[in-house]
Formats: structure tokens, sequence, C-alpha cells
DNA sequence: CTGATACTGCCAAAAAATGGCAGTATCAGT
DNA sequence: ACTGATACTGCCATTTTTTGGCAGTATCAG
């Protein structure tokens, strides 16, 4: 196995263990000496993985992948630019941050002159509504979909009425004009989903649901195909 | 210096000459042997450059751009993700197939379990206005940007006036309901957009337009600032 | 204080990359 | 049909890089 390859399955044998793993077991998985190991360590560490050992703990990774050598035509790179700025702008909150800081990531490890066509792709994403009060839940809401998590929410629907919920939310959709988290009702025992910015209180809950999130996207999607395409 | 960066040098050589370079010119710009050369291209062929080479001609890469190994964040993941859906759903045409093609290289790449987690990345993006026509027009006008060439069009306004133009394309903005070409028309002899539906027909020319687009783009921002905003 | 582990420097051994050579293939131009 | 230019491959000796082992230091938790 080539070094590099084997870089890739190092992060990956991080990525499994959600605990700490000392060095000794992780070069034994990997098949190679200890003393390798450490400078794998050091090598992708280099390579910016945010991987922290402690001595008499072991190594853990922050969740994130890594991606291999690759190569973008020039319309797959003024797409992720464009995909980019847009959710820079729309998304807003931690999410938008991440657009840029993927951004400036590729941007930084390109050549200056392609940093420069970066910079100047020519497409430009229009100003869109305000950001709503209210999306200051988006990052919650994004956290419990990762880890499929209930939220208790108190909301106000079109009519002023306002409701308490356990909600199972599995998916966010971004429409020009708001964001709509996409849920499985306790209340309701149905689907049902809820603009973000009229959920006047959000808790998290440390309760997993029952179901997997890909699971409900599908029977949703199923269901209720006509009103939120992906 | 190490094998790896030597690659991407062979790539940014390649990007620099846009006419066939031989690979005897390849090597000893590269300090290295003409039988390395021919290694170390077909090590970016299996990686995926497109680097075609023709005896008696030499050597020449598409378009494009090469990424060293790279770490992202979940929510960089997730960024990237929403925003190739962003484009691959609004942008439509060659630049959302670009985007979806973008998507598809980086989950070749990713281990299976990754894979999945992209694709149930549970962030979608609202329907938007269907395509209004006259947006076949886009490919065009991105190249035309890209290569700083002039375009014939004839134009309609709101009013139903129409007329014939020649235009220096060098934006392309977004909007929820429409794609707006930002230019330097040569008939008003100043600034002007043009909503891409409007445009009842472009020829493409082969003149170049005498200034940069990155110029023209920073002197319209800064006396346009209100109307578009990046 | 001990056990567990991270981490470094050094060096010989193992593996990979390199360069040279010899040879084949293909294409454009004459 | 021939020539010149160049791509491309296999083989192998040489060079460079990677690896493993060892010895030793550092840090942290209990």
């Amino acid at each position: 196995m080539s070094r590099s390859a084997r870089l890739l399955d190092l992060i990956q044998i991080l990525r499994r263990h959600r605990q700490p793993v000392s060095g000794d077991n992780l070069a034994r998985e990997l098949g190679i000496s200890i003393r390798t190991l450490y400078r794998d360590i050091a090598t992708l560490q280099a390579q910016g993985a945010d991987i922290t050992g402690e001595p008499g703990i072991g190594y853990i990774l922050k969740p994130g992948f890594m991606l291999p050598p690759l190569m973008f035509s020039e319309d797959e790179l003024e797409a992720l630019v464009l995909g980019s700025r847009w959710v820079s702008k729309r998304a807003g909150g931690p999410l938008g941050k991440a657009a840029e800081n993927a951004l400036a990531k590729i941007a930084s490890v390109l050549p200056k002159d392609l940093r420069e066509q970066l910079d100047a792709t020519n497409l430009l994403v229009g100003p869109g509504d305000p950001v709503v009060a209210g999306d200051t839940h988006l990052s919650a809401i994004r956290l419990a979909i990762r880890k499929e998590r209930k939220l208790s929410i108190a909301y106000e629907d079109e009519a002023g009425r306002t409701s308490e919920r356990t909600i199972w939310p599995f998916a966010l959709g971004f429409f020009d004009r708001a964001r709509v988290v996409i849920t499985w009702c306790e209340l309701r025992n149905d689907f049902r989903h809820f603009r973000a910015d009229r959920i006047v209180r959000l808790d998290e809950t440390d309760m997993r649901y029952p179901r997997r999130k890909a699971v409900l996207l599908k029977e949703w999607r199923e269901l209720d195909r006509a009103k939120v395409k992906n």
C-alpha cells in the first residue's frame, strides 16, 4: 500500500473510533511500526488534519473528512465557488462561515494565479431577504438532525396560534424566503414542517429518536413529493 | 522537492502552456529525466487529470485545477453539498451539471460510509421559479466572461423596447427570479445590466474587449454597490 | 511514584523513485 | 514511402525516501 493511501486509511480509522486510540493500536491496525505511525500523524497534522494526541490517552480526530488529490474542471470550480457564495450569503451563521472557510481552504492550496481566478469567478449571488429572526435556531437544528435527536419547540403558526411540540427533525429546507425544518411531529403523529423563524422557543434534548433520518427522509419524499423537492 | 509537490508543479506548468509541450521540455523544466516524466504523467492521469499526449506533438492539459490532499470539517462538507445542490437546481444547464459532477467526484473518492453521509446531508434546496427561456444563453455568457470577449445582443427591456448592443460581459448575477449579465455597454458607454431571459438574440464574437474583467468588476462595484452586492 | 502514552533523534535496512538505455509506436510533413 | 519528432514501455543499476528499532525525554492521571 502506498504511503498516501495509508494516510487516508489512518484518517478513516481515527474517524471510526470516537474514543481516543493509542498510537500502538493504530500502528497495529495499519501494519506499521509505532515509529512510522508518529511520522504519519505528523504528516497529517501538517496537512491540516485536526488530530490531537495526549500522553497517557491516545489520539482523537475532530469530525471531518479528508480528500485525496483531486482534479476539477473550470466549470466545476465555478460551480463550487458560486454554490459556496450562495450558502455564505443565504444560509448565514456558522454554515455560511463554513462555506467561506471551505473556499478559503481550497484557495490557500492553489497557486497564486488560480487563487486569483477563483476570487475573480465572476458569478455573483443576488441579495435576498434579510435573515429573519429565529434563524438563530438553525445551528441547533442542524446539530439535532446530524445526531438524530428530538427537539422540544414552541411554534407559532401563520394564524398566530402557538403550540408546544416534540419533533424529530430530519431535514432542513432552504427556500428563497424561509428555512423550513422537516420533521416527524409527535403531537400529530405525522410528518410536519415548521418555518425556522416561527419557532419561538427551541430546546435541545438528549433523546435520540427511534428511526434513521435517511429513512424518514425517504418516506417523507414519497408522501410529500409535491411540497419540497430536492 | 517531494514527488507529490512535483506532480502539482507539473500540472501548473502544463496549465501555463496553452500549446502542446514536449515531454523533453517538461522534464527539463522540472529537473527530472524524461523517463520519470512519463511516470509522472501516468500518475496524474490515474488521478483524473485530463492530460493528453500525442506522438510528434506533446502534452496538453484540458483547463482545470488540481487540489492536493485537503481536510474539511463536517460543517464545510455540508456547506459544499448544500451549495452544489443549489447550483444544480437553480443555475441548471452545464453549470448545474458541473455542480453535480463536482459532488460526484468528491463522493467517489470518499470511503463508503462518508459517501452515504454526503448523500444523506439533509439540507435541501426549495423549488424556485422554473428556469425561464433565454437562460439557454447562460453558457455562452459564462464563456464570454471567462474569455473576456464582446457579445452582440438584441435586448428587449421591461417596456418592450428592443435594442441592439455590443456589450462587454464581466459578471453574472444569480437572483431568486432572474439571471442578470453585468456589462459595459458600448451603446451607452457605461455599465448596464441585462436580464438573461430578455436577451432575444446573442452572438458570440472573437473580439476581446480592451479591459480586464476583474478591473471592470471592481469599478462597477464601487459605482453600483447598491444594486447587486456580492 | 508508577503506568501509559506521546514524541524525538539516530541509524541501518527495506522499499520506492529515478535515470539511462534500448526498443516500439504513431503522427505530420515532405 | 520516408524522416523527424515525440509518446510510451520494459529492464535494471543507482539514488533517495521510507521504515523499523532502539534509546531516551516529556506529560498526564491515578
